[in-house]
RNA sequence: GGGGCCGUAGCUUAGCUUGGUUGGAGCAUCCGGCUGAUAACCGGAAGGUCGUCGGUUCAAAUCCGAUCGGCCCCA
């Protein structure tokens, strides 16, 4: 069932009834069959959680997607396998599932039970799944949601399990421990993005603490926040190619030079060296009340060292900071730890109290033994746990991890075959990452996620299963139900393939992220199934998502299929700016402002807000409000509205049939060759992933269309009678209206298909292929003429403006003048259409200025690199010349300035005109319109005027283009007159037959000119209804 | 604390790679025009310390350095 045209438009009506259409008539479905054969273009979907409302800019990213797939689906390729995907596990999961059941630790849920908990979370993380589908087809984005992939169906685990088990078997897999920032309450290690969401402004005490050099009479002064980890010091670190001093106060301290200003001003230097010169020094432990028997205590060096706060001594304690477990590590020392996974001191004479408040009695302790140099309190931000509020600690935890640190030279490699979209992302922020990768942790301390596939056995033999059934084949018996998760995958009894012991499962889940990062193979079962479709698909062509993703999903895909496939994942990538309020700020579901983009497309309509958004450099932040999208809505889409609804009448009047004939017209072979060139233009940028430029393309042709070629147009489509100029010129505009839809269609797919349909009477637009463009169409220099004309005819209108004569108003003469024979050319060429857009008898081309004042300036782009440093004195120099003597030199082709020769072209020749006439121009066209208007001119003023009216009075009557009237006109001599002199061109204009005064006219009385016109209007002959 | 991006008119932005005549647009504002696309359309004017400071150069929005502000990622 087609749409009916209706030339009032409400868009998301229209794009509402569209939505049906397709579905109704599968076109989606239809336009995957068409290109099953076409080679394929692979796209990944990036897995969003459906467990959040989305919001608007989720729907800027399925809007970029989609433009892309749709292109490249209607340039024949085959999109493949073009299905969206859900990334289902993770804490957000768990933390909506806890506060649903109103609990809020690890115990409760242990308490209420795993099992339970975890289906629950299976419940809720399509929570807003049909949001998410409903704002997907809504902004009109094709991907097949039916068959989507999802990261906690069994087969996806299976493929996820068997990535790791390839890694253990490359020697990958390790077991170690790792300083993660932890909640001592919840009991729980947090994730990186937990974490920032908890960073808060607290008061801390900032402390400076003597540690005393061993074998010399002073002191290596160091500064923490932390105090409760001074017991567990082990080292003191500086940078090496700091400056660091020696310096007299009260005692001798050892600090960096740029601290020595902070903390003493003015002090008494006994010594400068580098940091390298301190490196080995040993020290006094500050507090010793921990028993510790082993090496430690003296300086190392660490490239973490500043100087910006504390003394440029950092004191290092292996336990509670990650550079400080990479010290521990690299000096290969047992830990110091004190403090228990609830962060109480177990031993020392603050046993039992939890660390943050010991902080105060360690104060005291230092005081006592005179080590404290200076005590105060600051305030900074600190992490904080962002469920029960407790400050969270850096505490090493047995961790499993990737050792991705030791691949960072292949996943430098594979990035160097990928196309970063902005491209500074390749070595910027993505290369510098991969440069210094770190290893990555990944155990989770959690219930619900892809349970880390590693079984041990009390011999320390470890299991990992290459498959589903490999896992079953070693239990000791079938389970009746299997499912991956937890806790099924617990209860199975496992056997161990070395020794046939009992082994357990490491209890842990993996990090969401490498659920995501499996998504090109996992998604097809791969190696399970589809290893061909898979081969196929890898690496992906095209992916995008948001600019955080950067070290989110793009990076887990780059390091899990680096390693796997020894390859980059992907070869394009397009990297999103996020979408800001009005005020410019991000939006966030935190702060409660992030847009449903659902009323707004009920309201402006998706393609307005799809096309808003491609306008914009995809990567950069964009503002959007209703506003905006209004207002540029107007300028295009309803402007390419507009100008089909135009055609549409007029054709529709005339009963045209599109018939494959001639076109005639200069202006109709102006506008193909635009339409051809803006095609070459959308494809180019588009085949380059330039949104943004394309859209540009998209916009300048609208422009084009709309603003010179229909309004040059229009006269000849009001003929009454159909002539070879109107049939030329329907012909043309039902080109461009179907080449152009199809053009736009992957855009604005609504009202392309809109239109499309109603001019062809077609199934769909996107059935069809992408136009190319005809390189013999294209003419450029048309194309230049028709600019410079536009030129010649703004000019001259801002003529008019400054003379302030209405168009209306026909003037006498205009002269252009330019010494540029292109524009001679143009001028004389376009004589006609110039005259009729300005309302101009007689036209004057002349190549050489008329009545001129001179003004000569430097060129600087050609005697810059003559006169060099010599140009501002040139400058001065010449503006102090005689102007005419000046001229005649540069027309003789030199000047001497300075013992230099200057070539004429290294001057500019500005021309100043008489005041007496009005004058206009830019650097190569000057125009002049006289000012006079004499009688005759007045009254055919007078004329234009009462047709004007007259047209007003048509409208008001309601009357169709064709009816014809009889009318009558009252007024003073001057009017009468104009009546007599333009009698012709009165009738012609408004289909009338002047006559004397009669009764039942409609009738109106005007003021024209400062002069009362009476007007009645009687209509003769109604034209037969269309 | 480290890295990255952005900063051009009230707003949305082009130009920056490769320095050179007067930094382009669109919207909004004001003024005007058009009146057979008409709840549509067109033009003009005004509006810019090109974030700031410094350097390189005959010449900087453009190159270099610093700095401020916004944002992102990491710690």
């Amino acid at each position: 069932m087609k749409l009916e045209f209706n030339p009032k438009i409400d868009f998301p009506e229209m794009e509402r009834r569209m939505l049906e259409y397709w579905e109704g008539e599968k076109i989606f479905h239809l336009l995957r069959e068409k290109n099953r054969k076409g080679i394929k273009f692979t796209f990944l979907e990036g897995p969003p959680t459906a467990n959040g409302q989305p919001h608007l800019g989720h729907a800027l990213t399925r809007a970029v997607k989609d433009v892309v797939l749709r292109y490249h689906a209607m340039k024949g390729e085959n999109v493949f396998p073009w299905i969206g995907g859900w990334d289902c596990h993770g804490l957000p999961v768990e933390l909506e599932v806890e506060k649903a059941l109103k609990i809020n630790s690890k115990k409760e849920i242990e308490n209420y039970g795993v099992k339970e908990f975890n289906l629950k979370c299976k419940e809720n993380v399509f929570k807003y799944k049909r949001e998410w589908e409903w704002m997907t087809r809504r902004i009109g984005f094709w991907i097949d949601l039916e068959n989507a992939y999802a990261t906690m169906d069994e087969k996806y685990i299976e493929s996820v399990w068997w990535a790791l088990r390839r890694m253990w078997d490359m020697g990958l897999l390790e077991k170690s421990y790792k300083i993660v920032p932890y909640c001592p309450r919840c009991g729980t290690p947090l994730s990186s993005h937990e974490v920032s969401q908890g960073y808060k402004e607290t008061e801390d005490p900032s402390v400076y603490v003597k540690f005393k050099v061993l074998g010399e009479d002073a002191f290596f002064l160091v500064w923490t926040t932390t105090p409760w980890t001074l017991p567990s010091n082990m080292f003191l670190a500086v940078k090496e190619d700091i400056d660091y001093v020696l310096v007299e106060g009260d005692e001798k301290y050892y600090l960096a030079e740029e601290a020595m200003k902070r903390l003493f001003g003015d002090v008494k230097v006994l010594k400068r060296i580098k940091g390298s010169d301190l490196l080995g020094k040993a020290y006094l432990r500050p507090i010793d009340e921990i028993k510790y028997e082993g090496k430690g205590f003296y300086v190392v060096s660490g490239d973490f060292v500043s100087t910006e706060e504390g003394t440029g001594i950092v004191h290092i304690a292996p336990a509670f900071g990650s550079d400080d477990f990479e010290i521990g590590k690299r000096e290969n020392v047992k830990i110091i730890n004190p403090v228990d996974r609830e962060g109480r001191f177990i031993e020392g004479p603050w046993k039992g109290k939890f660390v943050k408040e010991a902080d105060r009695e360690i104060i005291n302790y230092l005081k006592k033994k005179g080590l404290l140099f200076r005590y105060e309190r600051i305030k900074h931000t600190y992490p904080f746990c962002w469920r029960c509020n407790t400050p969270l600690l850096y505490y090493p935890l047995d961790t499993w991890y990737i050792k991705v640190s030791t691949l960072r030279e292949k996943l430098i490699e594979n990035n160097m075959k990928i196309n970063w979209m902005p491209a500074h992302l390749k070595e910027g922020r993505f290369g510098n990452f991969l440069t210094e990768a770190k290893d990555w942790a990944l155990s989770r301390d959690r219930y619900w996620g892809t349970p880390l596939p590693i079984w041990r056995c009390e011999e320390g033999h470890y299991f990992l299963p290459s498959s589903f059934q490999d896992l079953l084949d070693q239990c000791k018996e079938k389970p009746e139900y299997f499912e991956p998760h937890r806790p099924w995958v617990d209860e199975l009894r496992v056997k161990c393939p070395v020794c046939g012991k009992d082994m357990k499962r490491e209890p842990y889940v993996i990090d969401v992220w490498f659920d995501s990062g499996s998504s090109t193979f996992a998604q097809f079962h791969y190696p399970y199934e589809n290893r061909d479709k898979f081969n196929e698909f890898f690496p992906v062509d095209f992916i995008t998502e948001a600019i955080d993703q950067t070290r989110g999903w793009f990076y887990t895909l780059h390091v899990v299929n680096g390693i796997l496939f020894n390859s980059n994942a992907y070869k394009n990538v397009l990297t999103l700016g996020f979408v800001l309020n009005e005020k410019g700020e991000k939006m966030s579901k935190s702060r409660g402002d992030a847009v449903d983009p659902l009323p707004w497309m009920e309201s402006l309509g998706a393609d307005a807000i799809r096309l808003y958004m491609f306008s914009i450099p995809p990567w950069r932040d964009r503002r959007i409000s209703e506003h905006l999208v209004k207002e540029y809505r107007s300028r295009t889409i309803e402007t390419l509205w507009n100008s089909y609804v135009f055609y549409k009448n007029n054709a529709t009047l005339d009963k045209f049939i599109f018939d494959g004939g001639e076109i005639t017209n200069k202006l109709d072979f102006w506008i193909i060759s635009r339409l051809n060139s803006t095609i070459k233009c959308i494809r180019k940028n588009m085949d380059a992933y330039e949104i943004s430029k394309a859209t540009e393309c998209i916009e300048r042709f609208i422009e084009d269309l709309s603003n010179w070629y229909i309004r040059r147009s229009r006269r000849r489509f009001w003929d009454e009678k159909i002539t070879p100029e109107k049939l030329s010129g329907y012909r043309t505009l039902y080109t461009v209206f179907k080449e152009f839809s199809k053009a736009t269609a992957p855009f604005i797919p609504f009202i392309s298909d809109y239109i499309y349909q109603d001019l062809t009477g077609r199934k769909s637009v996107h059935l069809e292929e992408y136009p190319s463009f005809d390189e013999n169409l294209i003419n450029v220099e048309l194309e230049k003429e028709m600019g410079d004309l536009i030129r010649i005819v703004e000019l001259g209108r801002r003529a008019r403006q400054i003379a302030n004569i209405k168009v209306r108003q026909p003037l006498e003469y205009m002269i252009i003048s330019t010494q540029d024979r292109d524009i001679i050319e143009i001028a004389r060429n376009y004589s006609d259409i110039i005259k009729d857009e300005l309302n101009i008898k007689n036209l004057e081309i002349k190549s050489e200025p008329v009545e001129l004042r001179y003004r000569v300036e430097i060129n600087p782009s050609i005697a810059g690199p003559i006169l060099k440093e010599k140009l501002p004195r040139a400058k001065e120099i010449i503006s102090s010349f005689d102007t005419k003597e000046l001229l005649k030199k540069i027309e003789e082709g030199k000047v001497s300035i300075l013992g230099v020769e200057l070539p004429g072209e290294a001057f500019l020749v500005m021309e100043e005109t008489d005041p007496s006439i009005v004058h206009v121009g830019d650097n190569n066209i000057h125009v002049f319109i006289s000012r006079e208007i004499n009688r005759d001119l007045y009254l055919e003023g007078l004329a234009r005027e009462i047709v004007r009216r007259i047209q007003i009075m048509r409208k008001e009557m309601n009357l169709e283009y064709s009816d014809r009237i009889i009318i009558f006109i009252e007024g003073d001599d001057e009017i009468m007159e104009a009546l007599k002199s333009f009698r012709d061109y009165i009738e012609r204009e408004t289909l009338s037959t002047i006559s004397n005064k009669f009764d039942n006219a409609y009738t109106k009385r005007w003021d024209i000119e400062g002069k009362d016109v009476l007007i009645g209007i009687k209509v003769v002959k109604s034209a037969t209804p269309v």
